[in-house]
DNA sequence: GCTGCAAGTTGAACATGTTCATATTGCTGG
DNA sequence: CCAGCAATATGAACATGTTCAACTTGCAGC
C-alpha cells in the first residue's frame, strides 16, 4: 500500500475544518449559494481566506461535505421503514420522502450541486467511473427496497428495477430542485402518484398484450446501464 | 401596447452581434464553454469587452443564441423529412437524429453547456421563464411531429405527447453528452430502439386493461407541465 | 449643413473564486 | 530543551464575469 499522500490530521485542524464547514453552512442557508463569498465564510469562521481553501479545493468542494452528511441522514431515515414496511409501493415512497426531506435545509444549495455533478468531466458524475461505489451504493439500496417487499416481480423485471428507480430518484430530485411551491408540497404529491404510479404499471409487466416490450424494455435497460463509456473501462 | 423599451436595431448593430456571435461560436468549439472567456470573445470579433456586453447580456445568453442556432439548424434538417414521411416512429426518429447531428460539432463543449444550463438559477434553464420561448417552440415542432403523422393517438394523448416528447429529446441528448463511443454509434442505436418503443406503447394507450392509468399519467405530465414554479408567473 | 438624440463603443473598475509564496505553529526525535 | 519538519495559517495577487459612466458615431429633422 502507498503511503497516505494527505496531509496528516490533526486535532487543531479538524476543529479548523469544522468551524469553517459549519460557517458555510450557516451563510448557505442565511443568504442562498450564490450570494455566499468565500471570503464572508472565512470571515464567520475567524479565519483566512486562503485556510478555507486549505481545507476545502473549492467552494464546490465545500457543498459536498454536506452531502455525504446527508446521504449518512437518509440512510439512517429509512432504516425502521425498511425493517417494518412490506408494501413495494410504501417502501419505495418512504425512501424517496427521506431523501427529499433529509436535503430540505439546504435546497437553495441543491440545484447547483446538481449542476456540477450533472456535468460528465465532473469526477462527481453520478454516472461516471469515479461514482460507481456510491452509484452501486445507491442502487443495492433500491435492490434491498425490492427485494424486502411482498410484490411479486418477474425476476428479469426485478433485476432491473433497483437501477430504473435509481433513475426515476434523481428525476425527483431534478423536480424538488425546481420546485418553487410552498414547502416543496408539489415534490411531495408527485412523489406519491408516481410511486402509486409505478407500482401499478408493475403489475401489468406480465400481460401478454405487451408482446416482446417488455423483453426490449429490459434489453434497453441494460444496455444504457451498461454504460456509454465506450470500450475504456 | 407599450413602446419597444428594446434598442433599435441598426444594420451596424446587427453586425457587430454577428460578428460577436460567431467569434464565441469559434472558441467554444476550439477551447469549450469555460476555457473560453468573454475577453477572448471580444478580442476575437474585434470589438471590446463592453460591446460584447452591449449585445449579450452574459455569457449563457451567448449560449441561448447557440441554441436558437442548432435549433434552426435542426429545422431545416427535418424540414423535407417532415413533408414526406407519415410514419411516426421514422419522423420522431428523425427529428432526435437531426438534433445529435447538428449538435455534433459542438460535442465535447456540450457537456459544460448542459451543466450550466442544468442549474436552476442560470437563465437559460430549459424549464424556466426566461427558456419559455425557446421551448414552446421546441414542444411546437414535436406537436407537428405528432400530427402530421398517421398514427391514430386519442385526442388527450396527444395533447400531452409533444411535451412529453421534448422531455425524451433532453433524456437523449444528455445520453448523447455521456456517450463515449466512436461516432456516438451508441445514441443512435438509443434513440432506433426507443422511438420504436415509444409508438409501441402508445398505441397500447387505449387498452381497457391499463384501468385509470392512462388518466393518471396523462394528469400527472399536465402538473408537472404547469411547472413548479408557484404561485408566481 | 447643423443639431441633437439614440445607438453603438469603450476600457477602467468591481466582485469573487482561486492560487501561491511566505510565515507561523506545534509536534517529534534526539 | 532544541532543531527541524510537516501541518496550519495568511493575505496579496491573479483571472474572469459583470457593471458603469463616459465617449463616439451616424442619422433624422430642421
Amino acid at each position: 500500500m502507498l503511503t497516505n499522500v494527505q496531509p496528516q490530521r490533526t486535532k487543531r485542524g479538524e476543529n479548523s475544518r469544522a468551524v469553517i464547514f459549519n460557517a458555510a453552512l450557516e451563510l448557505f442557508q442565511e443568504r442562498g449559494y450564490d450570494a455566499t463569498t468565500m471570503r464572508a465564510i472565512a470571515a464567520r469562521a475567524g479565519v483566512s481566506l486562503g485556510s478555507s481553501y486549505h481545507y476545502f479545493a473549492s467552494k464546490e468542494h465545500l457543498v459536498l461535505e454536506f452531502y455525504r452528511h446527508t446521504h449518512d441522514l437518509q440512510r439512517a431515515a429509512i432504516g425502521s421503514l425498511l425493517e417494518r414496511e412490506r408494501d413495494l409501493s410504501a417502501r419505495i415512497r418512504g425512501v424517496i420522502r427521506a431523501l427529499v426531506v433529509t436535503c430540505e435545509p439546504f435546497h437553495s444549495v441543491a440545484g447547483s450541486i446538481f449542476s456540477t455533478v450533472a456535468n460528465p468531466s465532473s469526477p462527481l458524475n453520478p454516472f461516471g467511473p469515479t461514482a460507481k461505489p456510491l452509484r452501486d451504493e445507491v442502487i443495492g439500496l433500491y435492490a434491498d427496497v425490492v427485494k424486502g417487499s411482498i410484490a411479486k416481480i418477474p425476476a428479469d423485471v426485478a433485476a432491473e428495477l433497483p437501477l430504473l428507480l435509481w433513475l426515476y430518484q434523481m428525476g425527483i430530485l431534478y423536480f424538488w430542485i425546481l420546485d418553487k411551491s410552498p414547502g416543496r408540497l408539489r415534490t411531495l404529491e408527485v412523489i406519491d402518484q408516481t410511486t402509486d404510479l409505478i407500482v401499478r404499471l408493475l403489475s401489468l409487466a406480465n400481460l401478454p398484450v405487451l408482446g416482446g416490450s417488455r423483453r426490449r424494455v429490459l434489453a434497453l435497460v441494460r444496455s444504457i446501464a451498461e454504460g456509454s463509456h465506450g470500450p475504456a473501462a
